[in-house]
DNA sequence: CTCCAAAATGGTACTCAGTGCCATCGCCTG
DNA sequence: CAGGCGATGGCACTGAGTACCATTTTGGAG
């Protein structure tokens, strides 16, 4: 009967005792003592007290640029859904693992903000992808790389916590439904134009007749 | 010559040290002692190291809780355009320390860590809002409450960027554009039909003749 | 099985952020 | 002057994280 290894007693140790004491009542060397460990082989296998509970998010960060790295330019937002179900079936994966965090996370701010700056993380990596693949420096164009990026996270983020829950029993699905519905907000540029099949959508409030905006709506449609 | 209050000598010692040394080679230490103040002093007047950086984030919370706050229904639209304008008239009042924030945010990881953690709190206070105004608790409600409260923080965000990199002068003028455009992609559900006074007007852009949506049109604005 | 080298481990001492406590100083008021 | 009060400074303590070194364990190669 071998034991786990010690990275292994280590994150069920830190697990045990943050569910029972809470996290910030929780010292290193509590951890380290009850994995039957030295303080030092802690800090060998996690960086920090944190990074027990987020233990591959590096390793997800490089699973999403990976799959962005292979994409052409007409696949680009395929890329993109399939890196967002990438990191959703990550989590799926760790399953209970997932769910404990989900509920710490809730509870101590220090893991929230560690968690949001994460997600900031991958926010940023999406962003950059969205902005070279329009290629269009214009201010307007990197606006909307910034809102596509932070929409698609959220989406994400949206789905993922409904699964955290118990709300959901097929996240993927949603996830896929969401992203739709993410990459219906933001007309497909170029594809409008040409085809005539895409659809731009401009809501506003006025007070005047329909027949009054008629002239500005011509416009917009005849550009 | 009174000395200015130790708050301020503070913070001063702190931006000096930190464009000196860089932020993880200053020490508390280092700069109670440039303050002229004993160390207790320094965490008298700020909570930790960071928030010399970013003093203020607490009252910033607060504002848009109480622009938000103050808002029937038909303007909540309105309340979370001002509250985004007075997050960003904040930072621009502050002028060269936001700037000066902005270059230390941009090197330290750890610092950047916390202002991303900061904006998600921002981004927490919209979404509830937001959801609270939909008032549907139907998952796709949600859905859309997630997707414009990312998207409003996003775009201001990215204004905000703007100036603190000094790409634009005038970034008010800016971010009102930008939340128009955000807000442009969200249909406003339900506004069109209650009153009759506004008007929502849809515009699409497509192959078809205009003539041939205005059946379309009325059945918009005549709910 | 033996021996050796590399990897894993444990211990110790250190820096630094953050907390708690208590004594002190300056200042204002009655 | 006495008393109070807020701001300060010093001091000791906890706990995270780092650096270094000695020791043990492990996994081959012979």
């Amino acid at each position: 009967m071998n034991k786990p290894p010690a990275r292994t007693r280590l994150a069920d140790a830190a697990f045990a005792l943050f569910d029972e004491r809470g996290y910030e009542q929780t010292t290193v060397d509590d951890i380290a003592e009850r994995a039957g460990v030295g303080r030092t082989t802690f800090f060998r296998h996690y960086r920090s007290k944190e990074a027990v509970i987020f233990p591959d998010h590096d390793r997800l960060l490089e699973l999403i640029e990976d799959r962005l790295a292979t994409s052409s330019h007409s696949t680009a937002l395929v890329a993109v859904s399939d890196a967002v179900r990438l990191v959703l079936l990550h989590y799926i994966d760790e399953g209970d693992l997932a769910r404990r965090r989900y509920v710490l996370t809730s509870k101590v701010a220090a893991l929230r903000d560690r968690e949001i700056a994460s997600v900031g993380r991958y926010q940023r990596l999406f962003r950059e992808f969205i902005a070279d693949w329009m290629g269009d420096p214009t201010e307007s164009a990197s606006l909307r790389a910034e809102l596509m990026a932070a929409s698609v996270v959220a989406a994400h983020n949206h789905v993922l916590r409904r699964w955290l829950r118990g709300e959901t029993s097929d996240p993927v699905t949603e996830v896929d439904e969401a992203m739709r519905e993410v990459l219906a907000l933001f007309p497909a540029p170029g594809s409008a134009p040409e085809a005539g099949l895409g659809t731009t959508v401009v809501a506003f409030r006025t007070g005047q007749e329909i027949e009054a905006l008629l002239p500005e709506l011509r416009r917009l449609v005849e550009g």
